[in-house]
DNA sequence: TGACGCATGACAGGATTCTGACATACATTG
DNA sequence: CAATGTATGTCAGAATCCTGTCATGCGTCA
């Protein structure tokens, strides 16, 4: 407990408990997505491909939370695995599409069924009542930090 | 929308959403902390030691979500800032002691304040029935990961 | 008493990410 | 048409953090 009352209680602090459930979902995940060769980086950037292909770095960047730089050289791994593959020219501005392989594909939809059973174990306790919830309390959150 | 079924959906994936409201908690965060020159990892190590004085490096690293080697390196910039002291002897094991000093507990005192505005912020849309679920729910997918 | 497990702290090395900066390409506006 | 703003990609450098490793100190148990 506190000795003064002027700080915050990380008991009743909701961005503490935020942070301490996506620390035991990052730890979850990097668990089962080692065995397959990728980090959650790799995995949410594979993912976002297979929802919006053909978007550009920039946009995986923005989607994955990390910078234009980072992407880049994730970008670079990806491909070099042959996951990925980026067009050598740009269409339109200067953008280079990225799609899918097939063996990125298929190496998505194994990581896609362990993340899925890690996501299933989290909400394991949870009903759909306290699920809709959830998703609209987060939702709530997030617009209410970005306003 | 999805191509084939076999994915996650991120629309509907609280995984997602949780990763999205803390990134965005995180930002909020840093802007408010930054005038004070504090990291997010320097303001949770305050908090902590504030809550529980003398507790010991590994013990504040496990509380942060850092490495002790991390940890470490926080140590000795906030002892160098004078926000901190640390034991050079052990009492017991060891474990060398951390306190908050006069200095520390005022800047602390300042950022504990910044911080619980930002919560404020983000619970802004949320009523008191929604934040006991909120707290519950978080709890359970916290629980439930861990086991 | 000695062996073992466990936790803490510190060091070296490497991997990852970010910050800052620059050139390019398109859209907008005067 | 020229100027400006916005967006993308890339390079270089620095900062940060982690992994691996080792020595020390305490507790437990045979």
């Amino acid at each position: 407990m506190r000795q003064d009352g002027s700080g915050i209680d990380l008991e009743l602090s909701v961005g503490y408990r935020l942070k301490v459930a996506t620390s035991a979902l990052h730890a979850a995940m990097e668990e089962v997505l080692r065995p397959l060769g990728l980090t959650i980086t790799h995995y949410s950037t594979l993912e976002q491909l297979a929802q919006r292909p053909g978007v550009s770095s920039s946009d995986l960047a923005r989607g994955t939370f990390v910078t234009r730089q980072s992407m880049s050289t994730v970008l670079q791994t990806l491909a070099a695995a042959g996951l990925i593959t980026r067009a050598d020219t740009a269409a339109h501005g200067r953008a280079l599409p990225v799609e899918l392989t097939a063996v990125g594909r298929e190496r998505l939809a194994a990581a896609s069924a362990a993340v899925l059973a890690v996501e299933r174990r989290m909400l394991a306790d949870v009903d759909e009542p306290g699920l809709i919830a959830l998703r609209d309390l987060l939702d709530r959150c997030t617009r209410a930090l970005r306003a």
